[in-house]
DNA sequence: GTGGTCTAGACCACG
DNA sequence: GTGGTCTAGACCACC
């Protein structure tokens, strides 16, 4: 399904939320569609069913994923407006950096204007 | 010289590192000129005398600052290949948030454009 | 009859009674008036039948439905008895919440004087 | 500080985070001081660290707290607008029992009028 | 000392 | 079987 790294400074369940959002967010996994139990997620990328349990909770704290108690866990079916957050928050990220590249003598009006297009 | 923000979540000493980075890289702090002592500035900043000196260290690590044995701690006279250094680190940083925004299906080829311009 | 969700912290069996006992308090299913079968309800909803069973229980400790050997489940023959106690529930609830906004400064004494009017 | 109920349907975490939230926002714990350490809260009430972790997780997330790091956790800054929310979320509540109640024949537009004048 | 992460177990409610 | 809660430990970065 994915690869997490040991050897990486993000926390495990971080990498592993992560990974999912992009595939629930980007279509590969459908809106409504079960995700891997708690348990068999951990075995597979052998780490602790706490851990993963961590990145279900952050996900569904996003509104990403919902949970059926005895049935499973699930794709949003509302992709759309988890989307819109996650745009803006990328847009946001970059006109920050954009601001810090201005503050070295960059002209970025360039990036400023592409950016309200978008936005 | 500059305040530090407690109800944040990047540690104290990179706030500290990055805050006399930017004086130095615009400027504000002059090539070769003296930067404040490790005591002084703990002192100053109410924070602990090893936070300081692990920014102080970072700044050293990087090339924006060097050190005199018994004269104390100095800006890099070398400014301009410092900045095109963090300049080139911005850049990447918007081309991967660029990158994030082109996996949600937001059309990013202006502002990629626009990078190649700068870099 | 009705439906259910899966996407809801709420456990299905919840849901049923719930759905069913507002059937019956307002009417749609008359007093004394024949419920389906818990097999019968189970692969209406597409649920396990030992849910349907577990709804059914609640409902009967209640006293909204009584049942009769061999014969089937029945909505209660006294209805509004149970609608004064779900009714005293509600404004309990409310009672209950108007509570917590005035623990956070709010003035609720309005509404409190209309919760008598009704109580 | 505050107790909590083991032989209580909600979890140990969730009755945590309510007490303190409850203490944050009617202003007994002042906006920026410190809350009790993961490990000393533990103790005191005798349950799992990771049980407290949990319940400041939650108030983290909702804005009500931030941890620095090595110095500890503080109550929010800006208690007013987590106040707000908290407020609108109560009054929908009431909103939705006065729902249930006029399903069961009850006029409630007093008390819908009333919540008009504070909303 | 603090918070943050992780492991290896256990027990419960739900279906 | 599933998710949710909880315990009892460990290790890390930060201050």
């Amino acid at each position: 399904m994915f690869a997490i790294s040991l050897n990486n400074h993000s926390p495990i369940h971080e990498q592993v939320a992560g990974s999912i959002e992009k595939l629930i967010l980007t279509g590969v996994i459908e809106p409504d569609s079960p995700l891997p139990s708690v348990r068999e997620l951990a075995s597979e990328l052998a780490v602790n069913p706490n851990t993963i349990q961590k990145a279900y909770f952050k996900l569904e704290s996003e509104g990403i994923t919902y949970s059926v108690a005895g049935k499973g866990r699930f794709a949003t079916s509302d992709v759309n407006s988890v989307k819109k957050v996650k745009i803006k928050h990328h847009i946001d990220n970059i006109s920050y950096e954009a601001n810090l590249l201005s503050e070295l003598g960059i002209d970025v009006n360039g990036i400023l204007t592409e950016l309200e297009k978008i936005r």
